[in-house]
DNA sequence: ACGTTCCATGATAATTATTCTCATTTTTAT
DNA sequence: ATAAAAATGAGAATAATTATCATGGAACGT
């Protein structure tokens, strides 16, 4: 929470309420959830701002932004490499801490500089599964 | 392309014209650009019949709708299970046409039905690779 | 504590992708 | 040819995200 200041990032209440609310967070929150969250506690606080600090978190490389959710853009506070799973029904995403050993072959790297990969899977969570889980079979 | 009508799609001169330019297509491309592809041959079409036909198109599980682009969301007519690669820098989505085994523990099957998987490698094509390739560091 | 510099905030407008509405036209089956 | 059903397209509407910019507040050196 102090290294912030040291990155040349200014710490605001504002900030230190999203921090807070990111801080050991596994829910894979949007933008909207973090504002809705934030907000309780900081009514004021303004959208401009949670975006503003999720971009300044993100181009300091202090969390990931997901592209899972087709609807929305997904925040991550776990910036350690690992996998998730997305629920077609709820849009709920977990984390898939587990290392599948991918390795592609050379010809590939020759025509490709491979920098990272990201698995996802989909499907239900135990939650939709249950009640008949009908999902509209995007990916 | 005759089998559109067998499941209850109307076979339309707009339609044929997305179908042609969606056929073998490995680009990758988005609604954006199948309408300024579409367009040239058919400059009265509009977007929503684009966006109208991949839905229907989507629906009935003939193309893929791909979320591995921040920006916007990409189409594949390449139905068979495989992966993806995207340069951070000129946002190109390549084919990955490998099976890389993805087996998960019993475990995690028990608190999730696992319907797929899809795995984005992410880096620098090689043309953005060459010269200095400065990526948004996105994932 | 004070002042200065620079960055952050937030109200609001703008942009972009996608979806919706609905009157009109086209396809398809009879 | 006719009629029913579905598709088209112009445009409005929605939703997520980004941009503007005047004002306020942190940081840091004094
Ligand atoms: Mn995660
Ligand atoms: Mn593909
Ligand atoms: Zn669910
Ligand atoms: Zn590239």
């Amino acid at each position: 929470m102090e290294r912030f200041r040291e990155i040349g990032l200014k710490l605001t209440p504002q900030r230190m309420a999203i921090l807070e609310y990111l801080d050991g967070n596994t829910t894979h929150p949007s933008a909207e959830d973090i504002y809705q969250h934030v907000r309780k506690r900081f009514p004021m606080i303004s959208f401009a701002t949670v975006y503003n600090t999720l971009e300044a978190l993100r181009k300091r490389g202090l969390i990931l932004e997901l592209t899972i959710d087709p609807e929305r853009k997904r925040y991550d506070p776990n910036i350690h490499p690992h996998h998730h799973l997305i629920c077609l029904k709820c849009k709920s995403v977990v984390d898939v801490e587990l290392d599948f050993n991918i390795t592609v072959p050379e010809e590939l790297k020759g025509r490709f500089e491979i920098l990272g990969n990201h698995i996802e899977f989909y499907g239900l969570c135990e939650k939709c599964s249950e009640k008949g889980g009908e999902s509209d079979g995007s990916v």
